[in-house]
DNA sequence: TATGAATGAGCCTTCATTCAT
DNA sequence: CATGAATGAAGGCTCATTCAT
């Protein structure tokens, strides 16, 4: 039914993008996404079923763009605590360099209803995935654990890096995200614990 | 001009949490909510200045006693790295005791406007705060390294614990959480690195 | 069923003209009422039948001792004219003498629902009757024409007086209200026209 | 922001006439209006900003055509003295022709709020200044006294003709209002004396 | 394809009144 | 007589979606 490509479908994407960052979720009204694409209401319906359909067509749009840079900057890597390295580079530094992007994936979409909850979460598979794969590569190399439970494992990586962009959302972005990389990066190889000497 | 004690007070709370947890945050009517506390619509409003601060003020009695109880735990025990699993522990406990709450806490809370997320975000400080001391205690006590930054530390242990806690209600809690306690524990001390023999 | 008399029930109106004057109509609730009146709400029940019975009530009171006042003063002088200049003198003397009482008559009760205005205009009847009887007397003394309606007297002197006051009062009592007796006398009593030589 | 203009528009500040004439303000609920209108609720508020601005509207595009009669209709005459007899017409005969406009301004608009009182009393401006001006006419024309106060006379011009039309509705219009014209019109002009022989 | 005027379902909150104490 | 906690009905407004042009 909704033709999802053109033009105007980016222009539609790019400008519910800018207006939630802008307005907050619940001021992004249908008629004021139109009018920030230069569209008719109506228009919107003829590349997108419905509002929700817009949110997760975003969300997908632009966290597939995310998932595969990330993928093809880390598979230049071979080690795989460099490719968590780089993984946690990419998170933080995509989403320094796209601050609408950033409030937008990390406060509103998160007010949004189920169906649109749902569609996100479908697209954020990908991403964990990236995330079991650079674990299980680890452990294929003698470099991470093999008694790590991966699934633990993609949970504190994910919720971490997740929890520290919504905090910097949240500061204002006060300070530079990407100096926590090196950090993150120490503690999730060797965690809280002082080395025996 | 709201009275924020008494009985009813508590059977409002308790009947939102239920009625979130049931219908969803946005299906969560101020009408529901009264039949649910067998109460009338407008009694609510003696106890609440309008449907945000009945939110916020679920958030903060029950956040409140989460925290309360989990001080109290981990405050009978020596070392910090004890300390965290006890914390890890009553977090996953806590949450897995109490299904509406968990769903209340994880999901629908999260769809709310910015009122009721300013108001949520302050309760949850003092959480952070409790985590931010067993790490103190920890560089203290020599258990836990003096070059980790404490406020990475407590990005990952809140975050990969919310993490958890979410991705477990999602799966419409099909594990047991308490057995991630000591994943988990392993994973923030010893971090993903293999042991040097 | 509603006892009338009392201290209460004279506190209550009181209260009530002040809390009208100070807030409006449309802010006076029962509960402010009672808490102006030093009362519980359900205390003014027991001397008046419902809100539009305090409302007609307090009108009534104060018109009748307003119209009493009236009367007793114009009751004193033996001319029809000169009992009208009294009571010109007395409406605007009386309203500009109580600031809340104009107010309330002026602006605020006549937002009130048709059933205080049934009551109102019947407690008004008294008074268009105090001036029927000047213009008949007036008559009987040959001071006024005998062609004169009375009727369209009456609505000349009720509704110019009127309209004074709530100019007056609307316009934040900037000037003196009584300084209008001698010319709205002046103007009742010869009219408009240019005397011929 | 609201579309002024149209022939729903119109239909809208019509059916909200005849809804509040019948119902009374109180009862004047928007559907009811909208319903009266053959729109949809929601299509209300694309012509009017809020329920407010329907009833401000209303008493200004009907004063206004209202003021404009009544001065075109004066301005054919010379003297200032038939001038008010116009005027005196005007008013009378424009109320005793539209039941339903007379109810609304003379009774129910009065119970409205102070929004709604402050957007009426702009629109009443112009009028008493049309009134000001057939009085001034008198004074230069030598027909009307040069010691008479205009404020005072356009008070008591307004006022009983406001009085009138106010009493006419409210005795259920048994009368013929246009009737009062001559004697109204000799009361203002040669007042209530009886004339020296 | 594109438009944008029209639709109408849905909900938080107030406050006059009651009645058990 | 007096209290005041509890009741519950009622309505203005928003905004995603449609459809005639």
């Amino acid at each position: 039914m909704a033709k999802k490509t053109g033009e105007k479908y980016q222009n539609i994407i790019e400008a519910a993008v800018k207006v939630i960052a802008q307005h907050g979720y619940h001021q992004a009204q249908v008629s004021k996404i139109a009018r920030e694409a230069s569209v008719a209401d109506g228009t919107i319906y003829l590349y997108f079923d419905n509002k929700a359909d817009v949110l997760v067509s975003l969300f997908k749009e632009k966290m597939g763009a995310f998932v595969q840079a990330t993928r093809e900057r880390i598979e230049l890597l071979e080690r795989a605590d460099d490719r968590l390295r780089e993984l946690i580079y990419m998170h933080l530094w995509q989403m320094s360099q796209n601050r609408d992007w950033a409030i937008v994936t990390q406060i509103e979409l998160r007010q949004s209803d189920p169906v649109v909850r749902a569609g996100i979460n479908q697209a954020l598979k990908e991403y964990l995935k990236l995330i079991d794969e650079v674990i299980f590569l680890g452990k294929e190399q003698g470099v991470f654990r093999e008694n790590v439970e991966h699934r633990v494992a993609r949970k504190m990586i994910f919720g971490t890096l997740d929890e520290a962009v919504t905090s910097w959302v949240m500061n204002d972005r006060k300070y530079n995200l990407v100096s926590l990389v090196e950090p993150i990066h120490n503690l999730f190889i060797n965690g809280l614990k002082v080395e025996k000497q």
